[in-house]
DNA sequence: CTGAAAGCGCTTACAG
DNA sequence: CTGAAAGCGCTTACAG
């Protein structure tokens, strides 16, 4: 196939371009490796002069570390794993906020997809051999609950991202997601809707955060005096906007159509929106819609999406956090910090109809 | 902050895990180094009895490579750096293919984020720091231009995804934007539509992408015997949607607002639509809207968006072959590859009214 | 089929 | 302030 869709083009010589080694410098500018070693790490007690002629032949020479050497000989990379599944909006926008705030402190954020799937999940942080090659993990798990990540090992710090921790063996950042989840359903209940859905329990449970969001729920459902309708809950086998969009289906097919409906992330609800909107519902006239996440799909959507907001840059700060104090040595017990949410009303809860709206853009 | 937000927890005694190295399961096994590593990298010619026993020392033991050492003593990291703009979902998609894709080749994916910032793209590229760390990288640069990269090294092959190629250094998967422009913009003229405009030429030009939309855009108006009116083509800073909104709202406010419009990519189309639906404009009756990317939001928007869905697929396999090539040593020239893309009409052009619709999710 | 040994490019006590 | 040297954990010609 290759040779119908690609065209070569003429080549001019190939430089083959030798690899410069603190060698090389330390005996262009007439000392030892030590001392270039020295400089290009940026140690004190380096003589001015000398510093001066190692800086003019590490330029000639056009030097650059070999980043793994270095790694093998300090034990240092410089490197951290961020593994999350990378298909969903709020992981990826989050991932800005870590690798924005790592990279404040020296570090180098590296991605790995997960995308949910517990295989992959399980794959990447079992994959030890890594361990000389990160500095630190930070993991949001999905498919694998707490119990079944191997425990913590001494050389390759983790922390976890997510849902409340189930046992103290990990450095965590969790948002209350029972909290919240009772929050958003508390808003929807207070707008007097009386058949509130639930979108999100997974098929197959495994996921805690989806345990809390129902937790939550049927919280605000119980603390309003009403009972817990089983038919009101529709399953999903993962996260995403199909998921939602067929739930949203079965609950309209269900005869008793609900009449306000809580996803359990954005994704979710705005695969729930398009079937609302295309099977002739308004929103948030007939039903009322909320998420979770606040990610930047919510706030183009028409109608735009009520959502719980975690502060992601929080979240990303906590994380770094913790994770820097055990790399500089602390070795203090597993800490779990909480970062703060709050419930963002928007027009799929609050306009007054589903077609002409007051502000373009309104964000919370 | 972090003593008011984090608990503590009692901590059991800190498992001080010692390193395993091949020495130590050579010295169990009653063999060299040589062997361990023969058995390690799965290699023929060890005899049978040989690799059971030393299996053994390596279970026993719990053996795992350093990363860091085979890399560095080996020359080949198993490393591939994919440096993208994660804040735009075309390219998270794309990546899902491109790990996929390398994984069944033996290598790992390591993403790094650019989010389109030029400074970003030119420190990542010119961080030939980490030319030991990976053994290829797979590039697709938004800001910067093909000549502003560093010339390719020897050592550490590059790939460019992404716009028309300007010279011919790097090997290259391209797709033809001037023509893919040119066909979207052919199917809203087919419409009948009189006013067309386009949303995505930069502010400061620096993306050939955006000067080849703007090229079929052209060609498509010429061909079908139309003047090109310079007031139809709105400039934007980046390609969120924010710059999708307010180009539509700039647009409307002309004075003679266009009943077409076509957006360089899809996030900016569903920022237009924002824009349009929370004006009261019907879409596609009153104006009709097309994007570039297919990305999965546009299958859920209402109305659904038309767009140019380039073979995402395709792009990740032809890269990876490309990068491959190389790895395995090929010299060649370098190569430029084509991979194809389809209009995709969907609601945003085709549907009768903008309320109620006939498929719930159609996907093209 | 396997061992002894050099070397990948760096960092870092140890001296001085 | 700087040098000579060991060592990080692995791979890989070179012998045998």
């Amino acid at each position: 196939m290759l040779h119908i869709l690609c065209r070569a083009a003429r080549l001019g010589a190939e430089v083959e371009q030798e690899v410069v080694t603190q060698r090389d410098v330390a005996r262009l500018a007439g000392v030892s490796v030590r001392t270039v070693s020295n400089v290009v790490n940026d140690f004190a007690y380096v003589a001015d002069d000398t510093r001066a002629r190692v800086q003019r032949a590490l330029d000639e020479l056009g030097y650059r570390p070999n980043l793994l050497a270095r790694g093998l000989s300090s034990g240092r990379s410089g490197l951290i794993a961020l593994i999350l599944p990378l298909n969903v909006p709020y992981f990826h926008e989050l991932s800005k906020y870590v690798v924005d705030e790592a990279e404040r402190r020296g570090y180098t954020v590296l991605i790995d997809r997960t995308d949910g799937e517990v295989a992959r999940e399980r794959a990447l942080v079992g994959r030890t051999d890594r361990s000389a090659l990160f500095d630190g993990i930070i993991f949001n798990p999905i498919g694998l609950s707490e119990a079944e990540l191997p425990p913590q090992s001494a050389d390759t710090p983790v922390v976890l991202l997510g849902e409340k921790p189930v046992g103290a063996s990990f450095d965590h950042v969790q948002v209350d997601d029972v909290a919240a989840a009772k929050a958003v359903t508390e808003h929807l209940i207070g707008l007097g809707r009386d058949r509130i859905s639930a979108i999100g329990q997974p098929v197959r449970a495994r996921s805690q955060t989806a345990r809390h969001r129902t937790d939550g729920y049927r919280q605000a459902l119980a603390a309003a005096g009403r009972d817990f309708d089983p038919d009101l809950v529709a399953t999903v086998r993962s996260f995403q906007r199909a998921d939602g969009a067929e739930a949203m289906t079965r609950l309209l097919e269900s005869g008793k159509p609900p009449d306000a409906v809580f996803c359990y992330n954005d994704l979710m609800a705005l695969g729930a929106l398009r079937t609302l909107l295309s099977k002739g519902y308004r929103v948030p006239d007939d039903v009322a819609l909320a998420g979770f996440d606040d990610i930047e799909d919510g706030r183009y959507s028409t109608p735009t999406l009520t959502t719980v907001a975690p502060d992601k840059h929080q979240i990303a700060t906590l994380a770094i956090d913790l994770l820097t104090r055990r790399l500089d040595g602390d070795s203090s017990p597993p800490q779990t910090c909480s970062a703060s949410w709050k419930v963002v009303p928007r027009e799929s809860t609050t306009a007054r109809s589903s077609g002409q709206h007051e502000s373009a853009v309104q964000n919370g």
